[in-house]
DNA sequence: GTCTATACTGTGATAGAC
DNA sequence: GTCTATCACAGTATAGAC
């Protein structure tokens, strides 16, 4: 058995091949966009031969296909550190979750794009890789809910407007802060119209035994 | 001179031959999608060599900008005949704007692409097709103006609020309507937030007279 | 001026030797 | 698993017939 390197060890290396070509693909969607990535750059920035890449992902689409899960992962651990413990008070917890989805967006044109927009022609992400994206979804959901919003419409314009401002902030601002500045007066106004308690539940506690 | 076309025949074939090319373009788009029409194709629909398209345009993003410019024009004649006359009341005046918006956005996933994503990547408009966006955007800043609506931060979150129901209804129910039904609900939010009177003119006069 | 014929470059993808 | 060789197809360019 000497010299042959165990079933764990090829494993760890097949999957440190993985990595660098991933890596590669992001840096080369950072650089030239998204949707202009190669093959042939990536296999470069990885030192290898283009057709080599087949042997680690069946496709270009597969390579985007580990590149959503990858980012929806990514936000759901940024999302657990940050919200956590959800502040206690749903006006600043609504905001709190906002403005983290929103700086997390906007922090990487090429991954929000990835993420949010079907701007590759013929991808669309697999079952596996699209599970991610739907927890995170869900759990937003019920955040919400346990807020105090019980109309789903109300889930879906809080959705809509934080990505609407995302799009904005991207498309007619990349960079600066326009449209980030006017995140928590747009969230504020929702939050008025779904009805979120505008003091702490501490008040609302003491109002109640009124 | 007989037998020999006028100056103005010739312009009208060629421009006759430019408006089949574009209306190739459109559905070949609206067949396989904005970014995956080919100048093959498109030749073939029209009915000559690839290479002729280059009599007429420069380049493939030369097609992409004249329909981008044809798109925004489109939507400056479709709000022109729907938006006039604009409804007195402030409150119907400002749904009114953001439903034909949203539905002309919503009625072509390729025209929408085009004009409000930054779908195609090497495509960027030239600032001649760019012109009848900005002009759009600013008669619709104005016609927030003329409602009261003083602070530039509120028409940005109008903005951002009708983009992002237009993003979700297509990018999540295709076809479907749930996030339409919601445009109205929305913008009402927004219209309290923003101070837009809730009563018609004529009652804003006769309160004011108290 | 316009169209045809042909070719060049770069893309994702495949086959087979080692 | 990686390589070399090659394919099919894209956008693009140009030379030359009409």
């Amino acid at each position: 058995m000497l010299g042959t390197p165990s079933r764990n060890r090829i494993a760890e290396r097949r999957e440190g091949v993985r990595r660098e070509i991933l890596d590669a693909a992001w840096s080369q969607a950072r650089e030239v966009g998204l949707a202009n990535i190669t093959l042939r750059d990536i296999a470069r920035e990885v030192g290898m031969q283009p057709p080599s890449l087949y042997s680690h992902f069946d496709s270009k689409n597969a390579i985007y296909n580990a590149m959503y899960a990858e980012a929806w992962l990514a936000y759901e651990s940024c999302s657990a550190a940050e919200l956590d413990p959800l502040p206690e008070h749903p006006r600043v917890a609504i905001q709190r979750i906002a403005r983290v989805f929103f700086d997390f967006a906007v922090a990487d044109l090429a991954r929000h794009q990835l993420m949010n927009q079907r701007t590759i022609p013929g991808f669309e992400p697999t079952a596996d890789a699209y599970a991610p994206a739907v927890r995170v979804l869900e759990h937003g959901a019920a955040l919400v809910r346990s807020l105090g919003i019980t109309d789903p419409a109300d889930f879906d314009i809080w959705v809509s407007l934080i990505g609407g401002l995302i799009d904005q902030q991207l498309a007619n601002d990349p960079g600066g802060d326009r449209f980030s500045r006017l995140l928590e007066r747009a969230i504020d106004m929702w939050a008025d119209a779904a009805g979120v308690p505008k003091h702490s539940p501490a008040a609302t506690r003491a109002a109640r035994k009124n």
